[in-house]
DNA sequence: ACGGGCGGGACGACCCGTTTTT
DNA sequence: AAAAACGGGTCGTCCCGCCCGT
């Protein structure tokens, strides 16, 4: 899915904090593949090559890795998002058929993504609000795109944006699922390149 | 999703076990509720109204009871869809739109498929084959149906059937997410009725 | 000191639970050995020959096997007071002269006392409420026997009652703690006879 | 947070080493509230505004600390000891009801002693040979100074001054704990001095 | 057959005092 | 003065046997 969250505040060392970086990108590795219950901090460790109380030094909390993996996710897409939909309107729906790329590019927190959506399924779980938010959030900027595409005239008026953007993000939540269950062998680019000429052809008058 | 795996050998003992049909009911619950390495057994025990020893006296591992959750809920869908496909062709692709009926009747059930298939993505995992074949059987059911209707003249000839099975039920998968992050609000049956209104229109010649 | 608290529910299994004893028993020694913080749970299972395991299964938590401990000690003080006591007056503060044999018979739960006395002096400590209410029970235990003492005609009518029992009381709880340091080479029932009889020369006409 | 207690550094080295002071100050007040083992290097650090790691550069071990701590409270007590006791004799005796008021005066450091003579009851802790001294010398000191006031005519010759002298140490242990207890409402230092009163009485022909 | 008391081995997160490096 | 890393623990949980009542 999409991501459309959090300001996120960003690390001011600036420079080389090496070790941070590296429990960031290994917790995120292996709570996509182990899920975050299944993922211990002395795996993470492990991976980093340090001992537990090595990364505790660091986070002094799982949570807090988990907050920091979730973070640089975020800020990845973010950024790659924003200069994709820069132009607004129907361009910027058209330029959504390169997430595929993105995806592939990105597995591990593709797949910490599809974790996290689960594991915050439960009401009573502590993730449940801030993927609702999301979820919220990025139903809301598609819902704006197409508007602003109607408002352009470059989509039919009858459309109805709702149900358009449930659609969408039901879409990509899903293939990227089957893409990992094939053994990344569905070529997912392709495969919502052609779900978006499609949709495009529907939208346009 | 859809499901479509294992036969199943169907509880064979006429006795009303009603203890075991419990923890089974309970397991399916909080397995989708907390994730499956996050339902104790106690806590399962706890629901019931025993304690652990009583629910290990029926089910003498974890993995024991995860299994017979799992085994249920496929027996119960299996029969569902039987009657629903049992036309074949364009009839059971229209049909497959009660589907969003279904889920909403069995949230539990379905809440423990989405957790199993985010729990199975690595491909080290030990639910990663069964998933696996799960989307596969499923994603050939489809493609079986779309060439069956286009052998009746019922659906156009170019049709890519691969692709729209794969688009169909990424959208099944997707969709029951967002429902459950609406906090249930998403007319879901609706939702999904509506999608194949749209998707029989540009199926049919 | 003296202990005057807590009704206690009393364990209702009646005859056998051994282990629970043998656990509050191994408790009760090593807390005031080593102290609450300085006692594991690993050291008291192996005191009594289980596993840390073991022990939790009987109590769930550290502090509910302090508890227990208390319990258990205060029971048994209370026990040997009620009868010690029992006549009221100057009888029964004549009568207190017996309570240094008591600790020497109990070294093991007289030092859990001292000990717990030390850490709850702290006001945010969980012991501190705890403790405050047993010396305020005591101090009036000892002072209602003086009062009346002087209504039988048995005790001077000038004596200050409250400060006379914050002194008995503290020259017990200061006593005791030279027995220990002392090696309990000093002679401590004899100390408190003494004690006593020099008391009972200064409250009689 | 800032020391606005001690009376007076009298730190020999020329040096204002304040930091180190600080240090020592703070770790007396923890220690005395949560006792040896409760009180973290960190949350000494955290008291007095530095790191873990900074304290560390000043005393490169726990024990360092803890044995400054002790020194400190000593040399202060020591300094009072000699002018209060410098007559000898009963003249020293009767100065001792000042005891009260010196307690009142530093809390912090009385809380130490208090939780230093629990945790060093046991025969084989680390402060039990320490505590064992100071409890004999001092006893010493009263034999001593009662012994003077026999040879010297001012008190009776009959007297046990063994036993006086534990008396009088029990009730100064006993009462101050007493005075913790009670809030620090207590009137300690009228106490104390009412108890020398008394005691003079009997020790005098 | 069913249920539970009791016990344990493995491991979870997190902490603590310390050494090494900057 | 502090940052990084670590070895050894601590409490507590989890899954699972063993054995004893009904």
């Amino acid at each position: 899915m999409l991501a459309a969250n959090s300001p996120a505040p960003a690390r001011q060392g600036g420079a080389s904090s090496t070790t941070v970086d590296n429990i960031v990108a290994a917790a995120t590795e292996l709570f996509g593949a182990r899920g975050l219950r299944g993922t211990t901090i002395a795996a993470i460790a492990h991976q980093v090559g340090l001992t537990d109380a090595g990364v505790l030094h660091h986070f002094s909390t799982k949570s807090a890795i988990i907050e920091a993996a979730l973070e640089r996710g975020l800020q990845q897409e973010l950024e790659q998002m924003q200069e994709m939909l820069a132009p607004g309107g129907l361009e910027a729906i058209s330029r959504m058929a390169q997430w595929g790329a993105v995806v592939e590019q990105n597995p591990e927190f593709t797949q910490l993504q599809i974790v996290l959506s689960a594991e915050g399924l439960g009401a009573d779980s502590p993730f449940h609000a801030y993927q609702s938010r999301r979820y919220a959030n990025v139903h809301n900027l598609v819902v704006e795109l197409i508007r602003e595409g109607v408002d352009r005239g470059e989509i039919r008026a009858g459309i109805d944006a709702d149900w358009e953007a449930s659609a969408v993000i039901a879409y990509l939540d899903g293939i990227r699922i089957q893409w990992f269950y094939s053994g990344r062998q569905l070529p997912l680019a392709d495969a919502v390149r052609h779900y978006f000429e499609q949709l495009i052809d529907r939208l346009t008058p």
